[in-house]
RNA sequence: GGUCCUGUGGCCGAGUGGCUAGGCAGAGCUCUGCAAAAGCUCGUACAGCGGUUCGAAUCCGCUCGGGACCUCCA
């Protein structure tokens, strides 16, 4: 390994060296989405962030468990309707009904943007026997108090032992003092006690009974459950959005504090937000546009489509806790881009070393290759830096086509620093970063016989027929690489 | 109002106090039947004003601009 891992850690508010609590096996939980409508780019872009973070941690050698939520019950809409529940009506389905339709297609954008699956994707309402076990431990600690069938976490006792607002740097008093009068017949004793359980409105469809009353549980409750459930009481890594930090985040910490006496994660990480025109893309301001949609174009903001590869490269051009803002020239700008480390990825994938070939070493040559693969590490070291490790990639991708263009010889760099450029790129891109080729070039063969063709009209100066081929090929997309050691091909960047 | 982040060349976007980020666009050169692609070279950027330092885009202060959270969102 080259170097050390370090992260940024949210609660120390410090870039420190990451070391697992029981290595080599790390515990990661990520907050998931809530099924009630299409995930929207944010949410990708925060999915996304971690699947890298997940994949460089196994390709640092960790043994790693990801575990990440379906909310699909206790998230409550602004109106205090259970968003599942509102939706369902809206649709005249069964709040599972709603929950599976949104979760297949969550699933289905996260394989479209080439993520990893989760080893555990929990979802809150397969465990309620352990979320009302939690409350139980609450109110046994002092920590939880009920109220007219509904159950609250107790911000005052809490803060008697523990610090309520750590994460996000809040003061209790001050908080209390920037509360918002409360409409009047709240059960809470406190303006800033949540909900744990909530007793259901006669309309309500999604409850279910328990001793306290008819119900359903409190959002922030089931990240608890689920991370101590299936990470323990500690564990490593707990990610999610910014916007998730307060109150969420907080309010979960509060809640292992007080029933296990210990804050769960141990590094907290949580990915910047996305805008559009500089200001943040939210579902709620309706400047948000759904990634099929970016992908067919079909939006009045957008000017084109792109492919999902070119908006995965885009998004891993900015650093995780960066905001990125959108716009059709950043998108075309990375389009461009992408195609050009394909492109790259393509050519080293189908270099060999020549058996038997004399090595004529070019010390300066195989230098600069050498720390540029050390430099794509250090870039992923520090706090997963994958703007940073691209930039380095592109530097390799300048070797490469010098390779190809004849400029450089593998006799020169050598076999050692051959193979370690290329299994360093691949593995960069490919693994790590989870870019993928995706143009589709239905047969190398084909493609092989009219670059044959190609060829020997060129030799015989047939320069029409030279013109129409090239011609032909770039209306699929390829271009012709007519170079002086041979005749090559490329996607179109464009 | 409170808490916090941020301001980099035409655009996007990294950036550890001194060592070329990178991509896109642009200019020139090489190569070429013409191109394309590729390689090489170039613009010498860090909101403003002070300060610390031998040296600051990077640290500190102030000013101005942008944004986030404090209420549902990743």
């Amino acid at each position: 390994m080259i170097g050390k891992l370090r992260v940024v850690n949210s609660l120390t508010r410090e870039k420190e060296v990451f070391e697992p609590l029981n290595p080599p096996h790390v515990g990661m939980y990520v907050c998931g989405p809530t099924v009630y409508s299409d995930v929207h780019l944010g949410n990708v872009r925060t999915f996304m962030s971690f699947d890298v973070i997940y994949r460089y941690l196994q390709f640092l050698g960790y043994k790693v468990r990801y575990v990440r939520n379906i909310t699909d019950v206790g998230h409550l809409s602004d109106t205090g309707e259970d968003k599942i529940s509102k939706k369902a009506k809206l649709e005249s389905l069964e709040p599972m009904e709603i929950v599976q339709k949104y979760t297949n297609d969550f699933h289905q954008v996260m394989h479209t943007f080439n993520l990893l699956p989760p080893d555990i994707e929990p979802t809150a309402t397969g465990h309620l026997m352990e979320q009302m076990e939690m409350i139980q431990e609450l109110v046994d600690n002092g920590y939880a108090y009920e109220s007219n069938g509904s159950v609250y976490f107790d911000i005052n006792q809490f803060s008697d032992k523990f610090e309520y607002g750590k994460l996000s740097g809040r003061k209790t008093e001050d908080m209390l003092n920037q509360t918002r009068e409360l409409d009047g017949g709240s059960d809470k004793r406190n303006p800033l006690d949540f909900a744990l359980w909530k007793k259901a409105a006669p309309e309500h469809i999604m409850r279910w009974n328990t001793k306290w009353s008819d119900g359903f549980p409190g959002w922030h409750l089931e990240c608890s459950v689920m991370s101590t459930k299936y990470l323990g009481e500690e564990f490593d890594i707990h990610g999610g959005g910014m916007d998730l930090k307060f109150p969420h985040h907080e309010c979960e910490i509060a809640q292992n504090a007080g029933s296990k006496g210990k804050d769960g994660a141990k590094y907290w990480m949580h990915t910047n937000m996305l805008t559009v025109n500089g200001t943040k893309m939210s579902k709620s301001l309706g400047n948000s546009f759904l990634p099929h949609q970016l992908i067919s174009g079909d939006h009045e903001l957008l000017e084109r489509g792109f492919s999902p590869m070119t908006i995965r490269f885009f998004m891993l051009q900015s650093h995780y806790a960066s905001t990125l803002d959108f716009s059709n020239e950043a998108l075309n700008a990375a389009q461009k881009g992408y195609m050009k480390l394909a492109n790259g990825l393509r050519l080293i994938k189908s270099y060999e070393y020549p058996a038997g070939g004399q090595e004529d070493i070019n010390q300066k040559q195989a230098d600069q290759i050498n720390k540029i693969c050390d430099n794509c590490h250090h870039a992923m070291n520090d706090d997963f830096n994958t703007a940073l490790a691209i930039g380095h990639l592109f530097n390799l991708v300048k070797k490469v086509n010098s390779i190809q263009a004849g400029q450089l010889k593998l006799e020169e760099i050598g076999q050692e620093t051959f193979d370690r450029m290329k299994t360093t790129f691949i593995s960069f891109a490919e693994d790590i970063l989870g870019l993928r080729l995706e143009s589709e070039i239905s047969s190398q063969n084909l493609l092989d016989v009219i670059l044959e063709e190609y060829k020997s009209a060129k030799e015989a100066k047939n320069y029409d027929k030279v013109d129409e081929l090239r011609a032909k090929l770039k209306s699929e997309g390829v271009i012709v690489k007519d170079m002086k050691t041979g005749i090559d091909w490329a996607f179109e960047e464009s």
